[in-house]
RNA sequence: GGAGCUGUGGUGAAGUUGGAGUUCACGCCGGCCUGUCACGCCGGAGGUCGCGGGUUCGAGUCCCGUCAGCUCCGCCA
């Protein structure tokens, strides 16, 4: 017997395979000795099996069975029998028969691994992270590698049938100063320079389009230097896609098409579309973020006009000094103890809100720091305006526009998870559109390209360019689903008087736009077409599918929080000599 | 760069006022067991309490520093 002449895989077997002779390869996920009588849980990538081993049967199995221990690498051979209606485990999909094995191999035994390889273990991360070869053994691992690559192959079946052609890019590339940290690759060749790893094939996927490609898309690895998050990974992959001759509605309806069709394919959930268009200004004003959440209400109200007479001086003063009063109805939670809403105050600050103003509305009248100074009609009016009925707790925030709206939004957000009001199993998608083209940065006393400086401004803000640039607005589009960012990209310029008229936003001459993105702007003379695209986050898209809540879980070999490898034990220090190919010494005092 | 949480036999936890490396579960090893499937029963082994200082007669426990993991802010589209 030798383990290439597999028959079946475990978790495949059926009552259909009753009476046959089958060999099997895997894993022992457990023994279960009897004493004479005993039965291994054979796990193979389908699924597991028991494997009885009898000494009536075959001694030399049951031998053999005697010296196997926990994930030893076996072929068995057997024959599949129906278990006895009393023996059926109807919690295992193969419960309903067993193999009864002739003969046991020891392929390779296994030293005990250092945690138990099942679902529902329970070991730090830091260990799984080292022994990864061993962490994705267990089931959910593996579905969850599987759900991802079969998220793949549909995007790929999905774009290939609307004539898109998938394009490699560089990978070894030029560093471009905008935008986030590059990794960088020293050049041996060239002494003292440096390749960057791609942020993103943004320039290059804009070429292919000038290259007549008119669809282009790759699934490709993205790098950033930049701290991490649990939905952020220093090397991630984007589903990146780029059109010509196709208008943003076009477009936009195609990758609706797109998402509905991966999640039809992967864990058959219907998608419903259109999906909702919400300009950015919206988003901020009713979510206080530009990835709303749409899975529940909650939504900030905004009570600057109620309250501009207001006798509470912390709300005229935000105002009187430009800013804004806005609430939210926190629904049936008017009871909550002083202790509770410090906490939620706390957090307000935190987050960098001045403090927490509440009114809770109760049976026996309103409470809290706002109500003595209510007027009858404002209560009223708020009363009105934030839909609160008695029980209700209403939170407030009187800060800059952006301060009150941004954390108000995520006090949303975690109200909602602390009360348990986000449903489970729901996918609310939307499109964010309208993004600032340009945002100030007060350090740098210029304006930055919110996306990248190749992004369209909306037709009629164009002369606003040159009078108010931050009130441009960018033909640009987030897609969202469920509080994350899980795709973007925008229409690009391809009219030359736009594009010199957007480096001129920026601060800087043709001239100096020549020297770092000449090549980009060279080929832009040479016939450009209309374009634009778009490109998606598959980790994060792989993680919602998945139902979890970070991306370690759904790459096969991720980094922790500082960007280190566990498991290779990657970034670690290089011999001199590399160094010295690459033309590169330490600086002094910093030698490992 | 900042904040919070975590770190105790292989794994997960508990550890009181500072008083003997103490406890529990899982795993591991040995024995018994022919219908188990989280098998059961009996016995056993297994520790630099993350690391380094300090306080103290005495530190897992208190203080300072440091490392690692996780989460968040800054950063990042």
């Amino acid at each position: 017997m030798e383990s290439n002449h597999r028959s079946h895989f475990c978790g495949e077997l059926t009552q259909a395979q009753v009476g046959e002779k089958v060999v099997l390869n895997g894993w022992v996920q457990r023994r279960r000795d009897l004493g004479g009588l005993i039965f291994l849980d054979l796990r193979d990538r389908s699924g597991t099996v028991q494997v009885v081993c009898n000494p009536e049967v075959s001694p030399a199995a049951a031998e053999s069975a005697d010296q196997v221990r926990g994930q030893y690498v076996l072929a068995v051979e057997g024959e599949v029998v129906a278990r006895a209606p009393e023996t059926v485990n109807p919690k295992m999909k193969t419960g309903e028969i067993e193999v009864q094995a002739f003969h046991v191999e020891i392929l390779n035994p296994s030293k005990t691994p250092p945690f138990m390889l099942t679902d529902d273990t329970d070991v730090e991360e830091n260990t799984r992270l080292k022994y990864r070869y061993l962490d994705l053994r267990r089931p959910v691992m593996q579905n969850t590698l599987k759900l991802r690559h079969r998220a793949m192959q549909s995007v790929r079946r999905f774009l290939d049938e609307r004539g898109f052609i998938e394009v490699e890019t560089p990978m070894l590339t030029k560093s471009t100063p905008e935008g986030a940290r590059d990794y960088l690759v020293p050049s041996r060749v060239h002494e003292g320079e440096f390749y960057a790893l791609p942020q993103s094939p943004q320039i290059f996927k804009q070429l292919l389009m000038v290259a007549g490609m008119e669809r282009y898309f790759q699934i490709v690895r993205c790098f950033r230097d930049e701290d991490l998050r649990a939905d952020r990974q220093p090397e991630f992959t984007q589903i990146d896609i780029e059109t010509s001759f196709l208008d943003t509605e076009a477009l936009l309806t195609m990758m609706e098409e797109m998402v509905a069709t991966l999640f039809r394919e992967t864990i058959g959930v219907e998608v419903e579309r259109p999906f909702p268009r919400i300009p950015y200004r919206e988003a901020m004003e009713r979510f206080g973020s530009d990835k709303p959440d749409l899975r529940f209400g909650m939504e900030l109200v905004d009570l600057s006009e109620i309250l501009r007479e207001s006798s509470f001086r912390v709300f005229t003063s935000a105002l009187e000094a430009g800013g804004r009063v806005k609430a939210i109805n926190v629904k049936g939670q008017a009871g909550w103890s002083r202790k509770v809403i410090d906490g939620w105050n706390e957090t307000a600050r935190e987050l960098g809100a001045k403090g927490l103003a509440w009114l809770a509305v109760r049976e026996e009248g309103t409470a809290g720091p706002v109500a003595k100074f209510l007027s009858e009609q404002e209560w009223h009016d708020i009363m009105k305006a934030t839909e609160a009925e008695t029980g209700d707790l209403l939170f407030f925030i009187a800060d800059q526009p952006r301060v009150a709206a941004e954390v108000l939004g995520e006090l949303r957000v975690r109200l909602a998870k602390e009360l348990g009001r986000i449903p489970e199993g729901v996918y609310r998608f939307a499109w964010v559109t309208e993004f600032p083209l340009l945002s100030y940065d007060e350090e740098e006393g210029r304006y930055y390209a919110e996306h990248h400086p190749f992004t369209s401004p909306v037709e009629e803000d164009i002369p606003l360019l040159k009078t108010d640039p931050s009130r441009v607005r960018a033909q640009a589009y987030d897609m969202v689903l469920n509080g994350y960012e899980i795709g973007g990209g925008s229409r690009r310029i391809h009219r030359r008087e736009v594009q010199e008229a957007m480096f001129e936003a920026l601060g800087f001459s043709m001239e100096e736009a020549r020297e770092q993105f000449g090549f980009m702007l060279e080929a832009f003379e040479y016939g450009a077409p209309p374009h634009g695209g778009v490109a998606f986050g598959f980790d994060r898209i792989v993680m919602l599918l998945a139902g979890r809540n970070n991306l370690r879980d759904t790459i096969a070999f991720p980094k922790t929080a500082s960007a280190a490898c566990l498991m290779t034990g990657a970034p670690s220090p290089v011999s001199d000599r590399q160094l010295e190919e690459l033309h590169i010494s330490r600086r002094k005092g910093n030698s490992s």
